[in-house]
DNA sequence: ATAGAAATAGAAAACGTTTTCTAAAAAGGA
DNA sequence: TCCTTTTTAGAAAACGTTTTCTATTTCTAT
């Protein structure tokens, strides 16, 4: 039951196992009649070289992981299928690990990954704790790493984000435009973007002389988060609040809130406008149509694969900072 | 810049890497002032072993690789989930891609997955492509492989299914029973689970003498789904047509027909009985709630965690096949 | 034909572990 | 004290590759 060697090949074609190496690997001169030997005695034992051995001696497994804290999140697969786009062009594998948002499994995942020799890693959204503590600096120094959002912001390494910041203040300031004087905001409970981008709106709401309230409600996964939202607006306006704009922290947020106000007989655009975040299908889908902060998650996940690319390849792990502008969308809401 | 090795850690503790190696595997006796000197030298050094190597000698990887088409659809994240949460108990990493429903990725992902030596694999929803190809049947031979749901059903190789065609009867009979006479099917194109559904329902129809009529969608992602149901079923009512009763091969297409359905003036459930499949988080979230066939994904992945754990620890490849059951849940649709 | 260069092939070391086998040290029994 | 047994430690082989270095063969030019 053992699997083919690279010896078994050797003896099948009658050369040194350093001749099928280098058929198989191409990066030496081997006599055209040698090397259909090989290749035919390759063939005729399906050899399939093991990469453990090959990754042992080169120390490289042209292999990256990849952490998110979920799986069921539209903003996180499409990020991951950017970073995968390009990395598979160059070579590579990635490995995905889900970490249900715990920090202690963020870490342990990691050491899974480090151990096993991952030439490098991507960790969207990671958690706070891991940030705060400096695990991720430290980590950094070993192994090519590269944040993507979440609490990543100003710590010593390198990483990738949305211009969150950016992105709330256009949003501001084309409500305003549009005459909005009561603009609420709507947030989960523990993502840094949702600490952002409040920020920003505190700020803003202050410099224009408005009021500002903010509408917290429970992380969850995107489903139960409309739920959320949709509670959360509607008792809102139940108690009597008049607001005529609303600033979501996410599209489901945003489709929750739409939910809510339509449900209280209010009518959007009309009564009150809605903007959400991240550009995610649904967005597209409501009645009416979101209007929303194009994230572009495509584009973020591809600028992060040749981002942990580079940092493979050419050993510079000088921390890089990069962030990506937003976009608005108007729709209909 | 190299990374410290078990050498240096004999070195530093002065004795051999034998006796390293009994300390970090606790594998064989060795002398307690001997243990505390490595203990240290390893603390010290911050020494991790090379998994490679060790794999590379153990001839395991303590990995399994999961194959999912799709990571934004809440039906495999759970099942996902299940696996995982056993394997992990278990002592085995897991490793996620996603193949994009592309039959040429799963092939190329696998052999990724067999070069580096994962201990087994489990196949979601395993492509139509690979199935009838006999490809499956094959590499099950040579490495440790369960197949989930999908075109499994009768090939030579291991798998573990839900019943949806016990699910599909349930759901009709109780829809009968409720007084149910043009009962419509709603589907997607491509998944096998939707053929046996289909099957089960035409069977079912002529065997009590019932006129079938079968709604198609294209396949796309949940969100899509949702759309695509709601068009078709709002033209199937606009063309004149009266069902009362409606069967989607899963949630979100049910989700999009109670919106169809609702758009057209219909009241659910009294002018139309609407049970979907999966019951996936988002039947309890719509108004009226989804009535749905439980596909209990947690379990299903459980299942299959366990079953290629056996599969790798007893070498035993002997194809066995699962069945897990449904469970209709009613609730106001 | 012969010297030198170029092309091709192989032997052996290396990667970082685990494991087997042998040896030394300690302990026990006479 | 000496022999046997038990405990502990190390040397070396092994895992399956790649790569370096050396050796052979073939070619080219004289």
């Amino acid at each position: 039951m053992k699997r083919t060697t690279i010896q078994d090949v050797a003896s099948a074609a009658g050369v040194s196992i350093t001749t099928v190496s280098r058929v198989i690997n191409n990066n030496y001169p081997v006599k055209a009649s040698t090397r259909k030997k090989v290749e035919e005695a390759v063939d005729r034992l399906k050899f399939k070289p093991n990469l453990l051995a090959r990754s042992l001696i080169q120390n490289s497994t042209k292999t990256v992981g990849i952490l998110t804290p979920s799986i069921e999140n539209l903003f996180f697969s499409e990020v991951i299928k950017g970073v995968d786009s390009v990395l598979k062009e160059k070579g590579y594998t990635t490995f995905l690990c889900h970490t249900e948002g715990e920090a202690t499994n963020e870490v342990e995942m990691i050491h899974s990954l480090v151990d096993r020799r991952v030439d490098g890693m991507v960790v969207l959204d990671p958690r706070k704790e891991n940030v705060i503590s400096g695990y991720f600096e430290e980590l950094a120094k070993r192994v090519p790493l590269l944040l993507v959002n979440g609490y990543a912001q100003g710590i010593g390494c390198s990483y990738v984000l949305n211009d969150g910041e950016g992105g709330t203040r256009m949003a501001l300031k084309y409500l305003i435009s549009e005459g909005c004087k009561r603009i609420v905001f709507l947030r989960g409970k523990k993502s840094h973007s949702y600490d952002i981008k409040e920020e920003v709106y505190l700020e803003f709401m202050k410099a224009h002389g408005m009021e500002s309230r903010i509408l917290r409600i429970k992380d969850g996964n995107d489903i139960k988060t409309v739920e959320q939202a949709k509670d959360a607006v509607a008792d809102y306006i139940q108690s009597g609040e008049k607001p005529d704009a609303l600033l979501a922290c996410n599209d489901w947020m945003a489709v929750g809130a739409l939910s809510g106000a339509k449900s209280e007989g209010l009518i959007i655009p009309k009564d009150m406008r809605i903007i959400g975040f991240d550009n995610t299908i649904i967005s597209m889908i409501t009645e009416p149509k979101l209007s929303t902060v194009d994230q572009q998650m495509t584009k973020l996940g591809q600028l992060a694969g040749n981002r942990i690319y580079k940092m493979m390849t050419t050993k510079d792990i000088e921390n890089q900072k990069t962030y990506l502008e937003t976009k608005l969308m108007i729709r209909e809401s």
